[in-house]
Parts: C-alpha cells; structure tokens; sequence
RNA sequence: GUGACUGUAGCUCAGCUGGUAGAGCCCCGGAUUGUGAUUCCGGUGGUCGCGGGUUCGAACCCCGUCAGUCACCCCA
C-alpha cells in the first residue's frame, strides 16, 4: 500500500516550527492593534466572480493560479489567492463602510498554483492590513510606518528596505499604458518572450522585467511619472515628506508595479535581498476604486500583505529567533513505581499527576511536564535532562509514602533536596 | 508552464568501471537494586521515491512518473 503524500506546495507546520509562528503572528497582531487595527476573519473560499472583477481577468493570478472548482450546485467557488478582495466584500456585506472609516487585520493561508521554489507555496500564509474610507497620504505613510516598526520589533530592518512607486489615477494610468505600448511596439522583436506577450495583456508589468535587454531598452521609454496628474503627484510628495519626517528610509523605484490591477497612486513593496528570488517580503498600495468595482459605494482604500512563510525564513537566515520560542517545560516530574505497587488508590502515578495539577493550579504560567508511560528511574531522568527542564521533580514510592517531593536542579549546582510536599510546592511556585 | 540539479534508515550522508546495502546522529537496553548531559558495550530500524526496460545479475545504466531544491515566470 503507497502512502499518501501532503499536496504538492501545501506544507505541514511542524511543532519545531509552530512557536516559531506563534511568537511572529502575535508580535504582527500586537504591533496592528496598537495602531488601532481590529481583526476580520473571512471563508478561505469565495465566489470565483469576486476575484476576477477585483484582481483583474488578464492577470497571472486570474488566468492560471486560481484553485477553482464547481461546487455541488454547479456554482464556481475559488479558493481565495489573497485576502483584499475577500475584506472588501465582508466590509460590503455587513455594512462597515457606510459612513465610517476601517482599520482591519487578517491573517491565514492563500491559495496560487505556482511552481513551489523558496519562498512559494501553493498554500502560504498571509498576515493582511487594509484601511477604509482615508483618502490622503497620512494614512499610507501610518502603514508604512506601522511596518517599519513591525520589523524593528522582529530585529529584521536592516536586512529590508523600502520602495516606492506612484501609479497615479487610473485616467493617467491609461494614457501613460497608451503611450508605452506605442514605444514598445517599435522595438518589439528586441522584447523578450514574456515581455512581447505582455505588450498586449499587461504592459505595466513589462517594466519590472528581469530581463536586462529589456531593461535597457526601458531606458528610452516615456516615465510613467510624467504622465502623473497634479493630484497624484501631490500624494506622493506629502507621503515622502511624511517618511521623511519619521526617519524611514526609502527609494523610489519607478519601475514597481504591481501584479494585482485595482492598485492606484502609491505602491510599495518590503524585500530583502537575503531571500533569494521570492525577495518581497512585504507589499501593498492604495486601490481607491476596487470597493465600487465590487459593488460598494466610492470608497478609497489602501492596504498590504506579508508572507508569513518568508519573514520565518528571513527570521530564521538572519538568526533571529529569540531564544523564549524554544519553550522547554519548567518542570519535569518524574513517577517511578516499584514492582510492587499494590495499592492501586495512592500508587506512585496518581500522587505525582495530583501533585501537577496542583503546581498548575498555583501557578498556571509553570510550564510542568509529567512523565507518563513509566520506565525505569535512569530512563525518566534522561528524558527530564533531555526536555530542556531546569528541576527534575522527583517522584518515588518513598516520596509517595511520606507524601515528600524530591527536587532536583538539572542546570545548577543547588543541591537537591526532598521536602515535605507544601513546603516543596511553595518553591516550585517561585520558579516562574 | 520552461530549465537545471537531486531523491539510499526518523535525520545528515557514504556506497569505485552494475555482483541484491553501510556510517554518524537519534531511539531503546546494559556497565552494583532510586539519580540526567561524558565514556564504553550491545540492539531496533531500509522491497535504495514509484513503475517499466536492458542484463545471468540494477541503489548504480535507459525510459517514464511523482516529489524536493534553485532559477525563469509570478508574487507575499
């Protein structure tokens, strides 16, 4: 009989890695909320026509990544491949728009079906911001600020830096498209493959090519920049002088798209160049049409997403894990019977899981380990010694008997000692 | 979707020009009957990713397939 495999792409959290995660999505969730953004949670799984009317028909995710299948009903549901659609349709449905302003959060797993490489999954972890109803640059650069201060807590700024871009008004954005697409025409058999694919699908995107032929012949191109309206370009400006002020170092990067086509005026992106190919560790922009796209009155919006997989590896490369995610237990308490343990109402185990439960009931943040499954005294040492556990808490027929606690130092040269048991407890308490 | 490289014990890997598998770590047990990390001794564990083919004989050669890794692409 073969074995079943996990899904290409879909990987196991293991518990060597699960605190790991743990600490870096409530460090995230502590930094949003103290800027005032509340958690939303929404269904992994959507109506197809929600992704397609917000991220765009033409684009990659649309076209050839989505997880979509009919449902028994005959209906296309689409595993959601980002969260900012999903919010904006919960926000819609449940009337958090009318009249009012959102600061939200949300974190869990998307779906794309790519070719899993580092840093890519078809099932990956994004913690998501967005902000309703702002209209002006202060809000933007809150966010940016938000995450520089995010990785200052996570000890990764110097390995990330900041680009920015503006795109304009989508009116701009047109022309400008227009205006590229007859440049690029001219010179289209010197294009590479992709690139002459997108002259026609995705022009904007040409602009990010890795490929550096292309990127000379960019060199000449009409600057989307110039194409900007006055009002676009005033909401970059007072976004910079923002940044400026804080202190948070950027660079302006004119060639930042993004994949996704509900974006307008600013764009940003976090990456790292310690990461590999899958760089971008951080992104979003503002999307001031998608909310009536999808059917809402005109609501500007702005938001971005992290992925989770790839600040664990950038954790992980950089050396920053902090040593309290290693949890190892405070206490190992060890339960070794003899062969003959002939009353079966006190014998040696159920004394020392009575004693547990008493520690955690004193002190509930003690992290106690009891051993279970017997064994031999020298077996039930190695694997207190093995557990990371400061004490020993050693638990024989003698102690049974006496109703005394022997405690035992793993990590110092404290001699052991063996109390009676109230007295014992009262020192393991203050342990923590 | 394209390309390159890889797939042997739970983990990390060795295995010469083809002769049906080995090490280290881990785990378990022992070295005076209740005291851990060192040391010593012993032990468990693999249809060599899977399926075909070539051959007297395949972990090794060939084809296919699945998976992993990295890059393209895409993006968080």
């Amino acid at each position: 009989m073969s074995k079943i495999q996990a899904i290409r792409g879909m990987n196991d959290l293991l518990p060597d890695n699960s605190s790991l995660w743990q600490y870096l999505e409530s460090t995230v969730a502590q930094c949003l909320q103290s800027y005032g953004y509340r958690e939303i949670r929404f269904p992994l799984l959507e109506k197809t026509e929600l992704f397609k009317r917000s991220i765009g028909e033409v684009t990659d995710i649309v076209e050839k990544e989505m997880y979509t299948f009919d449902d028994r009903n005959g209906e296309s549901l689409t595993l959601r491949p980002e969260g900012t659609a999903s919010c904006v349709r919960a926000c819609e449905e449940h009337g958090l728009l009318y009249n009012q302003t959102q600061r939200l959060w949300y974190s869990g797993p998307m779906f794309r079906y790519e070719r899993p490489q580092k840093g890519r999954l078809r099932q990956f972890h994004q913690i998501g911001v967005e902000a309703f109803g702002m209209q002006g640059p202060d809000i933007d650069a809150e966010l940016l600020l938000m995450t520089a201060r995010l990785w200052k807590a996570l000890g990764i700024s110097d390995a990330v830096t900041l680009e920015i871009n503006s795109l304009g008004t989508a009116e701009s954005r047109a022309i400008y498209k227009e205006a590229l697409v007859t440049f690029l025409s001219g010179v289209k058999d010197q294009l590479d493959e992709d690139s002459q694919r997108r002259l026609s699908t995705n022009p904007l995107r040409i602009l990010d090519s890795k490929n550096p032929n292309t990127q000379s012949l960019l060199i000449d191109a009409p600057k989307l920049e110039e194409y900007l309206d006055e009002d676009s370009h005033q909401h970059f400006e007072s976004l910079r002088a923002i940044l400026d002020c804080a202190g948070v170092a950027y660079h302006i990067n004119t060639r930042l798209v993004r994949g996704l086509d509900y974006y307008g005026y600013t764009v940003f992106e976090w990456v790292t160049d310690k990461l590999g190919a899958q760089g971008t560790v951080c992104a979003g922009g503002r999307y001031n049409g998608l909310v009536e796209q999808l059917g809402g009155k005109p609501t500007p919006g702005v938001g971005f997403a992290m992925g989770v997989e790839r600040l664990i590896l950038l954790l992980q490369t950089l050396d920053k894990v902090p040593a309290s995610v290693h949890q190892s237990p405070d206490i190992y308490i060890l339960a070794v019977s003899g062969k003959a343990s002939a009353d079966n109402t006190k014998s040696v185990e159920a004394y020392a899981l009575s004693i547990a439960e008493k520690l955690r009931e004193r002190c509930p943040q003690l992290r106690c380990h009891s051993h279970c499954g017997g064994g031999s005294f020298k077996s039930q040492m190695k694997k207190a010694d093995k557990s990371g556990a400061g004490i020993a808490l050693v638990i024989g027929e003698d102690e049974a008997i006496s109703e005394k606690l022997t405690i035992k130092y793993l990590r110092s040269d404290q001699p052991q000692q063996t109390l009676p048991t109230a007295a014992a407890l009262d020192q393991l308490v203050n342990v923590k």
